[in-house]
DNA sequence: GGGCAAATAT
DNA sequence: CATATTTGCC
C-alpha cells in the first residue's frame, strides 16, 4: 500500500513569470498579451462563424456551436485564474494542502441571455465523477471535517474549473447515504464496496467521516428489556433508503483517469 | 443556501 | 442498468 502520488496534473503553461502576476482582479487586462495581435476591427466577429455557411455545407462541416461574449469572458477567466494559480501559490486553504487541481473543465456554462438566442450550449454535459475527482472530493470533505463539509465550501476548495455547486451537492448527497450504509455493514471488516458504488469504493472512506464525534452512533443500542415479544417495530419515518444491492460477478475498476462527459446518442424511447 | 427524497434524464 | 441532474419541500 503506497500508491498515493497519482496525480495527473496536466500543466501546459511552461515559461511564465511573475512579470504579469500584477493582477488584482477577476476582470483585468492583461495588455502585455495583447500587444501585436489584431485589433477588434480586424477580427471576425463573435457572432460570425469562423467557417462560411456554404463552405460548410459543402463540407458536410456541421455549424460550430456559436460563441458568445459570454463564453469567451468565462474562457477567459478560466485561463487567469489558471495562470494566478500557477504562478502565485501563496494560497492557504486550510492548512495549505491541496495542490492545484485542473483536470475536470466541463464547457462553458449557458449564458442565460445569449445562449438561447444562440441555440448554442445550453446543457452543461453530464459530469463523470472519476476516481481522481472523487479522490480529491473525499480529501477536501475530510479536511474540512462533517460540519463544514457543505457544497459550496466543498466546491471552492476542490478548485476545479468548472465544478458546480450543484455537481457537488448531488455527489455529496450520495456520498453520505455510502458512508451511512458502509459504516453499518463493516467496522473492522474488509468488507469493502458494493459494485453499485464503484466510484466511492475507489477511495477509502476518511476515518474522521466514519466515526462521528456526536451522540448518535451505533445502528442499534436498544437497551429495552420488555418482556412482551414485540415484533421489531419496523421502519421508521425516515429509513426508507433501502436501495437495492445486486450481487454482481466482479468490482470493476478501470483505471479512467480523464475528465469524460456522457455523450448520447438519439434515442426516443425509454 | 443546505439537506433530503423522488423524479427525471443520459 | 447505473449514475448524474433536476425538482420540490422543509
Amino acid at each position: 500500500m503506497g500508491e498515493e502520488a497519482a496525480h495527473l496534473v496536466d500543466d501546459d503553461y511552461d515559461g511564465l513569470d511573475s512579470s504579469m502576476v500584477a493582477l488584482g482582479g477577476e476582470d483585468e487586462r492583461v495588455m502585455e498579451w495583447e500587444a501585436g495581435l489584431p485589433g477588434s476591427d480586424e477580427l471576425t466577429p463573435l457572432s460570425q462563424p469562423l467557417v462560411p455557411p456554404g463552405l460548410a455545407a459543402a463540407f458536410r462541416i456541421p455549424p460550430e456551436p456559436g460563441r458568445t461574449l459570454l463564453d469567451v469572458h468565462r474562457a477567459s477567466a478560466a485561463t487567469v485564474s489558471r495562470l494566478r494559480r500557477a504562478s502565485s501559490h501563496s494560497h492557504s486553504y486550510d492548512g495549505g494542502c491541496f495542490p492545484p487541481y485542473d483536470e475536470q473543465a466541463p464547457p462553458p456554462p449557458p449564458p442565460p441571455d445569449s445562449a438561447a438566442a444562440n441555440g448554442s450550449s445550453s446543457k452543461r454535459p453530464r459530469l463523470v465523477w472519476t476516481p481522481q475527482l472523487h479522490k480529491r472530493f473525499v480529501d477536501v470533505v475530510a479536511h474540512l471535517g462533517i460540519k463544514n463539509a457543505v457544497p459550496k465550501t466543498i466546491m471552492q476548495l476542490m478548485n476545479v474549473e468548472g465544478l458546480t455547486r450543484e455537481n457537488v451537492a448531488s455527489h455529496l448527497q450520495k456520498y453520505r447515504l455510502y458512508v451511512k450504509r458502509m459504516r453499518g455493514l463493516s467496522f473492522s471488516n474488509s468488507n469493502d464496496a458494493s459494485p453499485s458504488d464503484h466510484i466511492f469504493a475507489s477511495t477509502p472512506v476518511p476515518h474522521s467521516l466514519i466515526v462521528h464525534d456526536h451522540p448518535h452512533p451505533q445502528p442499534l443500542p436498544p437497551p429495552q428489556q420488555v418482556p412482551t415479544p414485540t415484533p421489531p417495530p419496523p421502519p421508521g419515518p425516515a429509513t426508507a433508503y433501502m436501495y437495492h444491492h445486486r450481487r454482481v460477478p466482479m468490482p470493476m475498476v478501470p483505471t479512467g483517469a480523464y475528465p469524460q462527459y456522457h455523450h448520447h446518442r438519439g434515442h426516443a424511447d425509454q
